[in-house]
DNA sequence: AAGCTAGGGTCAGAAAAAATGAGGCTGAAT
DNA sequence: ATTCAGCCTCATTTTTTCTGACCCTAGCTT
């Protein structure tokens, strides 16, 4: 005979979570990116909860949104809720699935160095699945879903050291006697490193001005293959070109090398377990030597 | 020309919720309950989820479901980051409508402990407004949106104590001359205090055994308002029929109180920050003396 | 043994929520 | 003056979620 409860619904947790993102971030537009949805999908849910709560939550301004004074108060508790609730997903993925790990990473590094690794990992620990996903930056760890990422970075766990060099095919290289050739043949770039060219210049050729000439790629493994294939001269990362140097399908013709501050470098998500799957492919790409 | 990130969708926080309330609470049903749902959504949400791992959370039996060691290693990092997410919720709604205060507590404390009280709170603090919510049992405060919760209980602050004897319309009370007379009277009874009579007449009338005969109600208000009319004797709670008593529309016939363990007692959901809304409205109801 | 009950499961259809896509507005930077 | 980044709006579409009705099972009751 009891009445139905009339209870006051509590706020959507979807909007929730677009008003942390968009909070946190600064910018609807960022926190759109955050989600995968579109802005538009950002505005409905931060202004459905506005309308919920009866209170504005940012100013919005042409140049982008600020927090409100209500807002800002309220973040620090929404960002500390889901930082616990991603690691709360992070364990349970880990215990349905103890045998996989997630490895985030940069397409060319998935394709030039983590790729022709996998053989050797999957010989020592056939029972682990590793999944890797390609992105263009790092991860949040405390947020994505990943347990290891693998970027270039000043902190983390180097696994080896950015040096950086031209390198091309053998029959171009015959035709380079210095850096000062590299002004008539094509200089490719990748979008990702769009500096090396210049680094590399201010080293070997101090004081001039160097601008190189050719295509951009935005794979770093196309423009690696391109090279090799004698389209010109690209600025190769060791780590990532050393296994067309070892077949001799890229050479180095000149001296000159150049060491990154930032090295390719190793994170985890959180702690590792010792025996767990991700701790035992963590300690493979840390030993991973690296061949002179 | 950065190609679209096909990001591996995180889980839906939706079904990470539902999972979190049937795991708590070992029972599909009871989350349903607790979500506002029917069981079958519930259902659908675990089952989704477990899909979405591919590992089961739950054992099911015809006679309820048990966590799998998957889930259970799984559930403290949930309870743990809905617990935040329901405290940051709370810190939310307090910024953005400061001068709010929302109580929980049972319909019959509603309409006749707290209602009376309303119009001297106001006139104290017309700024602050209050909501009232009844419901049948005491929310978990750490997730319920309210501010306040006002029930029968033993811990929190002591409001009023319970003490019980019967009551009835002083026409009636002419008419009993003790305790045995009750047999040929109705005994009204309230489906929340189905023990009272029992309670009370182990104590008035030891070592006889009291059935009381009467009609049941399921509001206590209305119990209240019968017995003014002289529809029999009902259990009186001292707390909740003094302003009958008071004006002489109900009268007790009998001298036996009996004060039970328990008393109207006040929660808060978080610490009270002084000079807040909450604070000033639980100052106030702890202010209220009882009327001799 | 038959009936009852509590707790889950399933399914189709309905309802609600969320997302899109296209267009518009604003103000800072060029 | 123009461009451009960001946000807003709105109609429409897509996706998710919920319901309601019914079935199934195991433990109690009669």
């Amino acid at each position: 005979m009891a009445v139905a409860p009339p209870r006051p619904k509590d706020l959507p947790l979807s909007a929730l979570r677009a008003f942390e993102a968009a909070a946190r971030l600064e910018s609807f537009a960022a926190a759109a990116v955050e989600l995968g949805v579109t802005p538009g999908a950002v505005t409905a849910q931060v202004k459905g909860l506005e309308a919920a709560l009866g209170a504005a939550l940012f100013e919005r301004t042409a140049r982008g949104v600020r927090l409100t004074a209500v807002g800002a108060r309220a973040l620090p508790g929404f960002v500390a809720a889901f930082d616990a609730m991603a690691g709360a997903v992070q364990v349970l993925r880990a215990e349905a699935a103890p045998q996989t790990v997630h490895i985030a990473t940069l397409p060319a590094i998935a394709q030039l160095w983590l790729s022709p690794r996998l053989p050797d990992l999957r010989a020592a620990a056939p029972e682990i699945v590793v999944s890797i996903t390609a992105m263009e930056a790092a991860p949040n760890l405390k947020r994505a879903p990943y347990d290891l990422s693998l970027f270039p970075g000043a902190s983390g766990m180097l696994l080896a050291p950015e040096v950086i060099f031209p390198v091309c095919s053998p029959g171009l290289a015959a035709r380079l006697r210095g850096p000062e050739d590299l002004a008539a043949v094509a200089c490719l770039q990748d979008a990702t490193w769009a500096e090396d060219w210049a680094v590399w210049a201010a080293e070997a050729m101090p004081g001039q001005r160097f601008t190189p000439r050719g295509p951009v790629f935005s794979l770093y493994a196309l423009a690696v293959e391109e090279a090799a294939g004698g389209a010109g001269v690209l600025m190769g990362h060791e780590a990532l070109v050393a296994g067309h140097m070892a077949r001799g399908a890229l050479v180095a013709p000149f001296g000159t090398r150049v060491t990154l501050a930032q090295g390719l470098r190793l994170w985890s998500a959180r702690p590792l377990r010792p025996g767990s799957a991700v701790q035992r492919v963590a300690a493979f790409l840390a030993g991973q030597g690296w061949p002179a």
